[in-house]
DNA sequence: TAGGCCATCTGGTCCT
DNA sequence: AGGACCAGATGGCCTA
């Protein structure tokens, strides 16, 4: 996962680095390198990104000239040196593009991968404000979405506790607690998911 | 090695 | 027509 979090670290906007990348390959015949599958520049082929660097070195090519290019590969098909061949394509090539409507399919790509970006990005900022312990790992989405849940029920349920004039009495069961309210909203499975990471949470923020 | 999580591609559908 | 959104498929990386 590291190797996935440098690689989307390196550009938000991919299309910006195209002029790079071009300048890159006809200057100094680079291997080139997609977010998600990386591209030697002598044999278009997806590579891991171990087998990137063990490739380029195996080149001589340093890992440092090793160029992120997420546009790679839906450009080069977009200029037809790539284009997928029919035979191998999952459904036989039935599906396959050429001219304009593979054009319009890799601008979609495009769009497609920069909303999922922009998605990914939110669920960043809501991390962020969840309350979590330094060194955890990080939150996957549906936990974010189930933290995220939790805390703004518990938040709220804080909330009505100190507007509430009844609640500043100490008197046992005028107010509502976390075992009854929105919080039961939450399936059985849905607490299980999340508990032990909340519980966590909850004993050094409240 | 299996399972979880993720990024990306893709085709379909709906909306402007 | 083109863009946004969605869900399924696929493959890579990581961890237990």
């Amino acid at each position: 996962m590291a190797a996935k979090a440098e690689l989307s670290s390196w550009s938000e906007y991919p299309e910006d680095f195209t002029l790079l990348q071009q300048h890159h390959q006809q200057q100094h015949n680079l291997a080139h390198i997609s977010s998600k599958a990386w591209i030697s520049s002598t044999s278009i082929r997806a590579l891991s990104i171990r087998d990137a660097h063990a490739a380029a070195e195996a080149a001589g090519i340093s890992r440092e000239k090793l160029v992120p290019v997420t546009e790679f590969t839906d450009r080069v098909t977009t200029k037809g040196m790539t284009e997928t061949d029919p035979a191998k394509a999952p459904d036989g090539g039935k599906t396959s593009h050429f001219g304009p409507q593979r054009h319009r399919r890799v601008a979609a790509n495009a769009r497609e991968r920069r909303r999922m970006h922009g998605l990914n990005k939110a669920f960043d900022e809501l991390r962020s404000v969840i309350p979590s312990l330094e060194n955890e790992k990080k939150l996957s989405k549906y936990d974010t979405l189930q933290m995220a849940q939790i805390y703004i029920t518990e938040l709220s349920e804080l909330l009505a506790g100190v507007v509430h004039p009844e609640c500043r009495s100490p008197r046992p069961g005028t107010c509502s607690s976390s075992s009854d309210g929105e919080s039961s909203h939450l399936s059985d499975a849905e607490e299980g998911q999340s508990g032990k990471q909340w519980q966590k949470v909850s004993a050094n923020d409240f």
